[in-house]
DNA sequence: CTGAACATTTGACAACCTGAACCTTTTATC
DNA sequence: GATAAAAGGTTCAGGTTGTCAAATGTTCAG
């Protein structure tokens, strides 16, 4: 996977998006993390969570999509299941995979966080419906062929 | 700062610019990684590099603009020295202070690696150059109050 | 049944991060 | 000027994240 590639220079405008990104990396991390902290959760806990919202999942699933290594993923389920905002169950399937399901706690806290995300509310207020829509039409098109979604939700 | 404010419910448009952005936050942050790993550099020490780029700081400052304590730094900027790409020097008009500065290395490194951030080539090159522009304005303007920016560009 | 492949765990180790205690230098106050 | 408060860095202890290699238990192919 992405092999250092050869790339054409980058035009003025190209650059300047991609500087304005990282800014708004930059602003929605800190805001992440400090959401995660209310709850006293930390960002990696909180994007395990936030996997689990749509359902279980075994860990490897969970390593894959956070691209990470699955031993990783053990550490962080133990904290979480050690709080209760999660369970481990084996797969009646396949008895080597463990299911990772969020607990109602869990769940809740994730609802909680996702929530109060305000991200993007100081921002995104500067624009107006249309401009946002639109806005969101050209993400939808940045990231059409990345299936790395939804990683980072929470 | 930032005390976890009353907020309205977010409307369905911004709620999904919001999970736009926080798959493209997800997408941005492997490949910053991985650029810097490509590099034997980790994430911190290449943020930490990078805000070098325009001259020599002080720690407490650097600690600020990467929001984290000061004692952090230390051993960030330690490792950064042991391997080269810095150095630290006392203020002479406050030697309490110590200003930490690139070394030829450390500059070098922080370059080729802003240019091999591949990050938004991909995903950016599914937009014409009209599209890139508009993209420009709306994040030029939803940025335009916080000025917490250029903290990851590095 | 045996061996290869797979999912998870364990253990060792490095980096990151926080919080409290500490040292040195500055600055303010008397 | 002497002394106390404040500020910049460092050190230390402790927790979390991450990697890699080795081990365990399970499935599957031959």
């Amino acid at each position: 996977m992405s092999m250092e590639k050869q790339q054409p220079p980058a035009d003025a405008i190209t650059r300047e998006v991609v500087d304005l990104m990282a800014s708004l990396v930059a602003l929605f991390h800190r805001e992440y993390e400090e959401a995660a902290a209310a709850r006293s959760l930390t960002g990696a806990q909180a994007k395990v969570l936030g996997l689990l919202r749509r359902g279980p999942m075994p860990m490897r699933h969970i390593a894959q999509t956070l691209a990470c290594e699955p031993s990783n993923i053990t550490g962080i389920v133990d904290r979480l299941e050690s709080r209760g905002f999660v369970t481990r169950e084996a797969d009646p399937l396949d008895r080597r995979v463990k299911l990772v399901a969020a607990t109602e706690a869990g769940g809740l806290a994730t609802d909680e966080l996702r929530e109060s995300l305000n991200f993007a509310r100081e921002p995104l207020a500067a624009l107006d419906d249309d401009e946002r829509r639109h806005l969101r039409d050209l993400l939808r098109r940045m990231l059409e062929g990345a299936d790395s979604a939804e990683a980072a939700t929470g």
